[in-house]
DNA sequence: CGCGCGTCTGCTCATGTGAGCAGAGTGCGC
DNA sequence: GCGCACTCTGCTCACATGAGCAGACGCGCG
């Protein structure tokens, strides 16, 4: 037999093989006897199938997870924890269920926190709306940077805090500040206050954060809440900021992109995040990808939750599930 | 427990199953440890997520067949056999596929015809050249349609004939006439000769017939070879032709468009393909989705070799093969 | 020509899995 | 409040399946 003959029928048979068992549901001994193999050869088959990728199983639900990508960026990036969630075509969409993706961790995640420290923004508001009421018991809630909104929707920043700690019948301790001040005299007034620096003390004792990150453009909730300007923002990108943690505008090195500007924003440093046992990161959105690889390469999270594409991206692997196991499967012919 | 909320946490639990299952390879009991339930319940969940089309199972190859559609062609139109082949985008590898997948059924049906009656065209060409050498063992073909080409790439409906037959180790015998005769008076002289009379005989004690078909517009083998103008598939369809069978063209409702024209054309008829136990049709194609189903709904062909959009199109169903399993499932609920 | 190597085959056996069944729990109507 | 019907649960058992193994086969090398 030339081998060459041999592989091409036995990627025939293969074929035959698992649409007559995954389509079928015949069991391999009547698959054996329709194409006159024995029915071990069948099971043989059907391994093949599987590696070459000839068979593909995808789950398709909202909630899928995709936990081989979630692997994948734990080993590489030495995440205590990820939760990589199929992405919707739809942005807001994608949102949504990334947002639900961080409130179903939260619920999940043991030992539970007793005291969970909190950043605000669109995202951090969405998680507060998906958790359940009773999500736990008694978990105490933090602000861990300034939120007093300058403008509009004033106390978004407050209301996500408490719902999160409502919902888990727990109190929740707001940072009575802006995020960023005019002065660095008048931050550092502010930090001295009792309240707000109690505040601050609880917030780097607690067992767990949870944050968002933005983007360095005008579409941040720093300019919709008038901490910053646009030219701000084109100075902090001329500086090579890519976003914001917990207020904190960073490069993509992981560094403060203006240390003055940095000087003057009220709240958690970088360090603490880094060092937290606990601290997640909830992002999404092909927008927050240089963000998010920002934080997650230089540590500033210990669990990511994020949606395929960012987590792809972040991974540096092609954003293309079908052609990369069919071009596997030929190579390995090949060799 | 209020329902909705269980059926919630059901569907929730049967995807996080069904990752662990089919993503992880976990097995059932495994997964029973991880999410808290017996390894009876995973087995459960797993079942609804099946039946629920949480899990899609698809098999990519480009031999793959689609085995579901066979069937409810065969159901629908009352044919001894269907193969559906999986769609590619182009429409030339397509072609390519339908071709190859005509090869492989007349490779191994059975039994064996001893004589084979073929039609000719781009179609039938390609399936000759997909034959391997050797298919079978001494099948003699005999051309049921005229076939001298008039203009361009003379021989090529012969070569056909005899590729097939050649491959077999069998002889081919040809049809030495046109396949459209300008007077009906010639039709019938030539039809007289003892040669052609007798190759028609033999035509018609064929034991399996393959054929294409072509669609009536200026892309036609009949215009290509200059049987007939631009002018003539004008008139043609303006009298209702959607096709060709054999070189006869015939309306939606299966019935000659113009039997002037018919009565002109040499070779076998419609009745002979309806009353032959095996007339194996080979089309693919957008374009031919109308002659197809003039065709089979008809009961012109025993055998069709189709690919998947073609099938759906004949059987009215939507073209996607998302929504479609998840509404069989529910509809299975509902029962 | 014979030997050894690697691959493929058919098998035994342990394990994984689905059908079917009895009992518990739950909601609904009387 | 009581029973009835229904679903859901945990289980037994039979069956389907994959791991592992010894022998057969084909192939190339000396």
């Amino acid at each position: 037999m030339v081998p060459a003959e041999t592989a091409a029928a036995n990627e025939l048979l293969a074929v035959r093989a698992a649409e007559l068992y995954y389509e079928e549901n015949k069991t391999q001994d009547e698959i054996g006897a329709i194409l006159r193999v024995t029915r071990w050869k069948v099971g043989r088959l059907l391994a093949q199938a599987r590696e070459r990728g000839i068979i593909r199983i995808e789950i398709v639900h909202p909630r899928a997870r995709r936990l081989a990508l979630e692997r994948d960026l734990t080993a590489r990036f030495g995440l205590k924890d990820a939760v990589v969630v199929p992405a919707p075509a739809d942005d807001v969409e994608l949102q949504a269920r990334v947002s639900e993706a961080a409130a179903d961790y939260l619920v999940s995640h043991r030992p539970v926190p007793r005291l969970l420290g909190v950043s605000w923004g669109r995202t951090l508001h969405q998680v507060a709306e998906a958790l359940p009421s009773g999500w736990s018991t008694a978990v105490n809630v933090v602000q861990i940077n300034g939120g007093v909104s300058l403008s509009k929707r004033p106390g978004t920043a407050a209301s996500t805090a408490v719902m999160i700690a409502q919902k888990a019948g727990g109190q929740a301790t707001l940072l009575p500040s802006p995020a960023i001040l005019e002065r660095l005299e008048t931050k550092k007034a502010i930090e001295g206050d009792r309240t707000v620096g109690g505040v601050l003390g609880m917030a780097r004792g607690a067992s767990a954060y949870l944050y968002s990150a933005g983007v360095a453009d005008t579409s941040s909730v720093h300019v919709d809440s008038g901490y910053l300007t646009a030219a701000d923002i084109a100075r902090l990108v001329e500086r090579g900021a890519v976003g914001d943690v917990i207020g904190r505008y960073i490069t993509a090195d992981g560094t403060i992109a203006d240390p003055e500007l940095d000087a003057r924003t009220l709240g958690l440093g970088l360090e603490e995040l880094r060092n937290a046992k606990t601290s997640i990161l909830v992002i999404g959105g092909e927008p927050k990808h240089a963000v998010a690889r920002a934080i997650v390469t230089h540590g500033l999270c210990s669990v990511l939750v994020t949606d395929e594409h960012t987590a792809r991206a972040l991974l540096g692997h092609p954003d293309d599930h079908d052609l990369e196991s069919a071009t596997t499967a030929s190579r390995e012919d090949a060799s």
